[in-house]
DNA sequence: GTGGTCTAGACCACA
DNA sequence: GTGGTCTAGACCACG
């Protein structure tokens, strides 16, 4: 896995993760791999694995089970939210992108049906 | 202004100003500021700003006249092909975003329409 | 029976029995279970419970028939004594806890009041 | 200062912050040591401190000047909420012992009222 | 100087 | 084995 200097790694982490669940490559219910399984295969601390379980099972994304591991949330209700989070943020990032280059949401439509 | 570390800042600038030339702040024909003036007013080493300036001369977007500065283009063509650029580039990573998160292009606008 | 690293298992185990005498689930007179019963039933080393019984035994909660088992006094003034025991070791705690978030003693009760 | 084994020594700071806050041994707006300056005052690892400040500026009970120091925050709202999840959590305590042994709500104030 | 991130390595309780 | 906490020490960007 490779990283930017533009975020912190642990968010990166997160980021990916999330996207993964979002696109169905990781599915609710099932079992994320351990901390130290997940830090050697990504060649990174543990410490900073640790810490992204940790934010994400602030978020409701995962819960944790004593000794048992870490477990990807069931609740649909969280996995739908976490849907429109991320693709809230892409879509705001382009509109705020058309909107700096002076194109009114009116035209910013017309232009990507255009372009697609 | 603020500078990040995921792309060198000389490209970081070279955006800036383009999107400035494509939104009407920057107008066609117009007198550039000095290498030494861009520098000073933004902190960064002229050797930046003239890399900067050689880069805009090389895709046509400016250029110099001897012993008088630099000047912006007043082709239309070339502000024409600059806008698309730029707006190209937004939209296919808005296209590249929304498809990682499994929504085909048909999709996309329907979501975009609901979401403005 | 779950334990904490606060207290030693031993004390938390009489606090447990002392409740449920006062709460009435063990009542006068009756017969308590066995060293061995007790320790098997929630997973401590017999000599726990052994040291248990001889402090309760102490303090005149329990007493023992040589060869008959332990069984729990039923002198009512002990019971009553245990039960000021209990509860103003609750209640000081509260007031503790109280004061040191700078309520006094007199506004301590109308808080409690418009809580209920 | 002394931690106990109960909890992780993070949240015990923590607990000890917010209820100076709620005295008013530390006020709004106040600056708060810096990260090293506490973490060598109470003989505790830097991060671990780094730690607290990073919950309690979760909580927005302080917030961040990028290389300026930590910062009590100086919303009396905040400040409100904090003094009621505190005396909250105690009264609930102190409810939930009294009613193990027996008493209902109602008695609780007389029990209380007679031992002041 | 500040907070923020990261690595390395350790110990703990739980199952 | 698991996650959770903690220490030690390092480097970074910001002001």
């Amino acid at each position: 896995m490779e990283f930017n200097n533009c975020s912190p790694i642990y968010l990166q982490i997160i980021d990916n993760i999330k996207q993964d669940v979002v696109m169905g490559k990781l599915k609710t219910g099932q079992k994320m791999p351990s901390v130290r399984e997940l830090a050697g295969k990504i060649k990174v601390n543990p410490n900073t694995i640790q810490r992204v379980y940790q934010e994400l099972e602030r978020e409701k994304i995962t819960f944790t089970k004593r000794g048992m591991g870490t477990y990807l949330t069931d609740e649909e209700k969280i996995i739908k939210l976490l849907e429109e989070e991320i693709s809230d943020k892409i879509i705001q990032e382009f509109i705020n992108g058309m909107n700096k280059l002076g194109f009114s949401n009116d035209k910013i439509i017309g232009i990507l049906q255009e372009y697609l």
